[in-house]
RNA sequence: GCGCCCGUAGCUCAGCAGGAUAGAGCACCGGAUUUCUAAUCCGGCGGUCGCAGGUUCGAAUCCUGCCGGGCGCGCCA
């Protein structure tokens, strides 16, 4: 329990009293206090309660306050009625020292960067919730939940057509928090990475990398293919005689090519992401400058199939189960999940080979049991909507009725005076699209069948099944989805009350100049590339910093010697570097978009990682210190008291105390910025204490301990709020 | 046309379960170092909270309308 939570109950309490209305529906109305002069919380209800007691809002603060002071006794000084009738809450130095100093040591760890290595011998170690899903070694006081939940964080969702792009930046480092917080307050959470390897894409990406090895197999360079690619992206727009006049060698090659069957060999070589990325998009370009030029290739059977719709058929047979095409999809999606782990490492990020489950999951041949559940949706909705519409579902007053429209089979939701829940521009009821007039299976169709699987089949690690929670991490534009595809799922009952399911939107990540991020020459910037660079830029910086460092020690007759190995400074340019990247897209408020600056994330100075890491540092360069002077002194021993004297201790005590509210409040929102706006704070604090109370030079022994045991839950409280936004500390800069 | 998001200091953003004089950072100006990393700290400058109504003891916060920007609206995800 947080002291906020302990003071609202004990306000709770009084107001109920004062009021005459049952405890759980009185609103203490505590909150933090808006200005340091005001105390450290306040309770601002006595004024709207004022009037249905029908009395001076200073008397009822006065009834409160008498109500409730005995009860605080031991938490805070006397109670303050100012203005209007505020109460004013000041905690007891004693209080906060108390609440520290039953923050136990950490559990020490050989070989870790733990800070726990200063407690050794600490006897009040802490028990890590089983349930949690990465090596985090102290919780730094705070208990799990007492009812933990079940949990889904669906997050990431490349799409194996293309690398990974900055379009998927947000979604992976936003969603990876969301788990690690949820973990950590001791929920079963299950990562879901929902790639998209079953959509319309596959098509041109199988076709795709037929091509590429047709043509590699008959002496082309990629380099070549990539030329004609760039030839054709630039007749997209040019008159039907232009592009067919181009298309036509293309056409009359491919057709050659699926006559000679000594190429179906390659089928058979390995394949390269280069190659799958090139195909793909060479495919695409082929397909938009076809479009209405009639141009043809000449099919094995001899037939002639039009240019424009060889991939939607290639995606058809694969769903329907080919083996060729599904040969050749397994290995698109092996190179291309392959390459996204090599991202994930680096990033930080939790998700794991085991954690994918993508599209494909749900079809037949996508996992172990044969079950086409993309299958099951459609029996689902004709059962429970059927042709002619079912009735509404109890409690929704949605009803839907799944209809044929043009050859496609599409649902459509009703409110209960029978208006249609979306329209399209033209005022028309706008249906879900569950399965093309093709026959494929789109997004809502797996959305649906995971949103089942996740509810009732999928086994958590405590054994229990089916998730309580669901939450989707994805870009606010696919809002209008989601509300769709929920709408559909709870009429037809597979969404229901005793369940939570949420849509976490965010905004995009926009250039310089306000539109969004693309490479100088228009293409999308590649998380691999991206990431490059923040390690480049931020090793940089590091070695200006060290140059004007050594500067200054030369002026002043330093001789300790502060350097870092070369070994050293990459790992810390590493850490840097990527800490920033993934700062700056946690620090603002999900759903606004925030303009990448390179110059800004790295910045030393401000709300930013690197500010941060070196308060870490230089806490941890303290105890560096100390253990040459001093030796290491047991600061979680029983003797040690925290004393809370100048106001700066003060200070950065209240802000530690205040990790369990932060934390909680980022869990209920899913908002990780207050959690970076807490860090912040709580590292500016540190910085504060720093420079007003020498630690090591403190005036007494008792003093230096205390300060130490400060230091010492300030660079845990920092490791583990970073590590929550997936950020490693670094034990110095 | 309809729907969603956004509009707060020169810039980037917090604050929005209604609460006291609207807060940070950057930039700019001034100051601090015999001491644990100056990658720091302290002070100053800077705001009709897009506009207009309404609800309220009290509105940046809630409601309505308008203005400006972004996004979305059937066989892509």
């Amino acid at each position: 329990m947080s002291i906020q939570d302990l003071l609202v109950h004990e306000f709770s309490v009084a107001v109920a009293a004062v009021a005459g209305v049952p405890v759980a529906t009185a609103d203490a109305q505590v909150r933090p206090a808006g200005d340091p002069k005001f105390g450290d919380y306040q309770c601002n209800v006595a004024m709207s309660l004022a009037r249905t007691l029908k009395s001076k809002p200073r008397d009822v603060a006065q009834r409160i306050k008498d109500a409730v002071e005995p009860q605080l006794a031991d938490i805070a000084e006397p109670l303050e009625i100012a203005g209007p009738g505020f109460i004013n809450i000041r905690l007891k130095d004693g209080l906060l020292a108390q609440y520290l100093g039953e923050i136990p040591a950490p559990l020490s760890e050989p070989g870790a960067q733990a800070t726990g290595s200063l407690a050794a011998g600490g006897t009040a170690q802490e028990q890590w919730h089983p349930g949690v899903a990465w090596p985090l070694t102290d919780r730094v006081g705070l208990s799990p939940v007492e009812q933990p939940q079940r949990v889904v964080v669906e997050y990431s969702q490349p799409n194996i057509a293309k690398q990974m792009h900055v379009g998927h930046l947000r979604s992976t480092i936003i969603g990876d928090v969301l788990a690690r917080v949820l973990a950590f307050e001791g929920h079963e959470v299950v990562r879901q990475n929902h790639i998209g390897d079953w959509g319309t894409q596959m098509g041109a990406v199988i076709l795709g990398l037929w091509y590429i090895r047709a043509r590699v197999g008959r002496g082309a360079s990629l380099d070549a293919v990539r030329a004609l690619q760039e030839r054709l992206r630039k007749l997209s727009d040019a008159p039907v005689e232009a592009r067919r006049e181009a298309l036509q060698p293309i056409c009359s090659e491919w057709s050659e090519d699926l006559q000679d069957q000594s190429l179906d060999a390659l089928s058979g070589v390995a394949v390269t992401l280069e190659q799958l990325e090139l195909g793909y998009v060479f495919v695409q370009t082929l397909v938009t400058v076809a479009e209405g030029t009639g141009a043809t290739v000449t099919n094995r059977d001899r037939t002639e199939e039009r240019l424009e719709d060889i991939p939607r058929k290639v995606t058809r047979m694969l769903q329907a189960g080919d083996v060729y095409e599904r040969t050749e999809w397994q290995k698109a999606r092996d190179i291309s999940l392959a390459y996204c782990q090599g991202i994930y490492g680096p990033l930080g990020v939790l998700l794991t080979a085991e954690d994918v489950r993508g599209e494909s999951f749900y079809s037949l041949g996508g996992n172990n049991d044969r079950r086409d559940r993309l299958q099951e949706v459609l029996q689902g909705l004709h059962e429970k909507f059927g042709a002619t519409g079912g009735s509404p579902r109890e409690g929704t007053g949605v009803r839907g009725e799944v209809r044929d429209h043009e050859g496609a089979v599409v649902v459509y939701l009703y409110n209960d005076k029978g208006e249609p829940l979306f329209k399209n521009p033209d005022g028309e009821e706008l249906g879900m699209i569950v399965q093309k007039s093709d026959g494929a299976y789109l997004y809502a169709t797996t959305d649906l069948a995971a949103i089942r699987f996740r509810l009732k089949e999928l086994r958590f690690l405590s054994g229990g099944v089916g998730a309580q929670r669901v939450i989707y991490v994805t870009d606010a534009r696919q809002k209008l989805h989601f509300e769709m595809f929920f709408a559909c799922a709870r009429a037809a009952g597979w969404i229901t009350d005793a369940v939570r399911v949420e849509h976490v939107t965010f905004g995009s990540v926009l250039g310089g100049d306000r539109r969004p991020l693309k490479t100088r020459e228009g293409g999308t910037v590649k998380l691999r590339e991206l990431l490059d660079e923040a390690e480049k830029r931020a090793l940089e910086l590091l070695q200006q910093r060290a140059a004007a460092a050594e500067e200054r020690r030369d002026e002043k007759d330093d001789t300790a010697d502060r350097s870092v190995g070369e070994e050293e400074q990459r790992e810390i340019a590493r850490r840097v570097g990527i800490a920033a990247v993934k700062y700056a897209d946690l620090r603002n408020d999900r759903n606004s978009d925030y303009v990448f600056d390179w110059d800004k994330m790295l910045a030393l100075t401000g709300n930013t990682a690197p500010y941060m890491m070196y308060a870490y540092a230089r806490i941890r360069s303290i105890y560096r210190k100390a253990a040459e002077r001093i030796g290491s002194p047991d600061v979680y021993a029983p003797g040690v008291t925290l004393a809370l004297g100048h106001p700066a201790e003060r200070a950065l005590a209240l802000r530690l105390a205040r990790l369990r509210e932060t934390i909680d409040a980022v869990a209920a929102d899913l908002t990780p910025h207050v959690l970076c706006t807490y860090l912040y704070d709580l590292a500016a604090d540190f910085m504060r204490f720093y420079e007003s109370c020498p630690v090591l030079a403190a005036a007494d022994d008792a003093s230096r301990l205390s300060r130490m045991r400060l230091c010492d839950l300030a660079a845990r409280t920092l490791r583990l709020g970073l590590g929550l936004l997936g950020i490693e500390v670094i034990e110095r800069m």
